[in-house]
RNA sequence: GGAGAGAUGUCAGAGUGGUCGAAUGAGCCAGCUUGGAAAGCUGGUGUACUGGCAACGGUACCGAGGGUUCGAAUCCCUCUUUCUCCGCCA
């Protein structure tokens, strides 16, 4: 979620940025704008009259104490019309401020400078290609009859059980799956991250907390009776945990990670890019993410796709990473890199891995902010040291001083970056 | 599933419907002190929105949401959640 004021502050760079996505609709842009006023001003109005009614109540409590029983009786008549003013005020600005947000969260996340300008999969930049395109034999078979034929996943039982999309893996798949997931969690502890083991429901604060709701409902399954979701991605409970939370500066990066399946309900998908393990509806995936300052997580975004290359490299796979276009790019992202890993027997490159960095985008919506570290370096004259950088943060928040007479920052708490990464290892 | 007791700032923990953004203590930060430290002393120490060039103000927040009242951390209702006891069960 953009901030408004960072829109209202930043308006061409932001219709020049959206433009990037293909995002034209202008209109929506003054809608927010012309609504932010709005609510300032009836809030103005509210609080005005809020402050009138506290000073009024304070007088009737002073008039009752000192006997002057009637005088007070004047004032809380006239405190009651008011009541009745505020009460419809802050009604309107309740329901502007839903207005506000059902339209701020229509707008998806800046793009990156770097990040192409495209509409399909073909606008896509290719960084790197590593490896050579495996040649196989005039007889190699796709990996859904290998399956079949080395009895090391049975998709028929998976359509018995449950249903289409959910594979039964059996022996040698089934630990095949274990080792692979069992790989990625040990590099990613060597790494740094902190392991997790998460549930695999959510309730609706955190659907609406990582942005999957209200818009992809119809692709979550859903527990009716208890009102809870089946996450699609670790990302989800992952990222949640940081819901609501002020962190310490001297806590970052904050680095987790964490295997879980995932579910989807993949409706409108079909054709020949579900066959296999192409597309399922229920999959296993190992989640790394990071939560970091703002002016680190270009670089660590780096590192996180080093991560994962090497991880690639070890499994002796050949691969390319691309910086995804503006159209191809995930709503919230502002800048992607995909993983693919050519597929000799289907003729195409599969994506296995995506690193993103989501800068502020889903920290504003979370509410997840940092404090920077007051006084650990009292030396410092330089207060930017561990500040937001100017480009993504408003310089209000060095103006904002509480405590004046003190020549150092306040610590304010500051939008965190995040940055996330799955690897979908059933390829 | 039933019964009871809780939920207050970073933590612990007070809080007769008005003087409560909230005592006190601890922690943390800064200053004084010291060769340096500890102790001691002094001061500071939440978040969001908002007015103002600024100085400095305003509003809201005591688990969440409603209600009563001129006025709610305090009274009432609903929900969430924690603990204790009982029941049931893999």
């Amino acid at each position: 979620m953009l901030q408004v004021n960072y829109i209202r502050e930043n308006k061409n760079l932001v219709i020049q940025r959206l433009s990037v996505k293909n995002f034209t609709d202008l209109p929506l842009l003054d809608d927010i704008l012309s609504l932010d006023d709005q609510r300032k001003t009836l809030q103005l109005q509210a609080e005005t009259l809020q402050a009138d009614a506290n000073t009024a109540a304070k007088q009737v409590g002073d008039l009752m104490k000192a006997g002057k029983r009637s005088e007070a009786e004047t004032i809380k008549a006239s405190t009651t019309s008011a009541k009745e003013t505020i009460k419809n005020l802050l009604d309107k600005i309740t329901a502007i401020e839903q207005t506000l947000q059902q339209k701020l969260v229509l707008l998806p996340n800046l793009p990156h400078t770097s990040v192409p300008k495209g509409t399909t999969p073909d606008d896509n930049e290719i960084v790197l290609s590593h490896g050579n395109q495996p040649t196989l034999p005039q007889n190699a078979l796709p990996h859904w009859d290998l399956a079949t034929k080395y009895n090391l996943i049975d998709f028929e039982l998976g359509v018995k059980i449950t249903g289409a999309g959910f594979p039964v893996y059996k022996g040698k798949g089934a630990k095949l799956q274990r080792a692979l997931i069992n790989f990625f969690l040990t590099e990613a502890e060597t790494a740094g991250y902190q392991e997790l083991m998460l549930p695999l429901l959510v309730n609706e604060a955190s659907g609406f907390g990582t942005g999957q709701l209200p818009d992809k409902e119809g692709q979550m399954y859903f527990c009716t009776q208890d009102s809870l979701y089946l996450i699609p991605t670790a990302e989800v409970p992952i990222t949640n945990l940081y819901r609501d939370v002020i962190v310490k500066e001297n806590e970052l990066p904050i680095k987790n990670c964490g295997y879980t399946p995932c579910f989807r309900r993949e409706a409108g998908s079909y054709g020949a890019h579900v066959r296999g393990l192409n597309r399922l509806h229920q999959f296993d995936k190992v989640e790394i993410v990071q939560i970091t300052q703002p002016e680190k997580s270009y670089q660590l975004l780096e590192e996180m796709s080093l991560h994962v290359q090497h991880l690639l490299q070890k499994l002796g796979l050949q691969y390319r990473v691309l910086r995804l276009c503006g159209g191809d790019m995930s709503f919230a992202s502002a800048l992607t890199y995909d993983m693919e890993v050519w597929s000799a027997a289907q003729k195409r490159w599969l994506e296995v891995s995506s690193v993103s960095n989501f800068e502020t985008f889903q920290s504003n919506r979370l509410k997840l902010r940092y404090k920077a570290n007051e006084g650990k370096n009292p030396t410092s004259a330089h207060p930017q040291r561990q500040r937001p950088s100017p480009s993504t943060h408003r310089s209000r928040h060095f103006r904002k001083q509480p405590n004046p007479q003190r020549h150092k920052h306040p610590p304010m708490p500051t939008p965190l970056h995040r940055l996330h990464n799955h690897f979908i290892n059933t390829h």
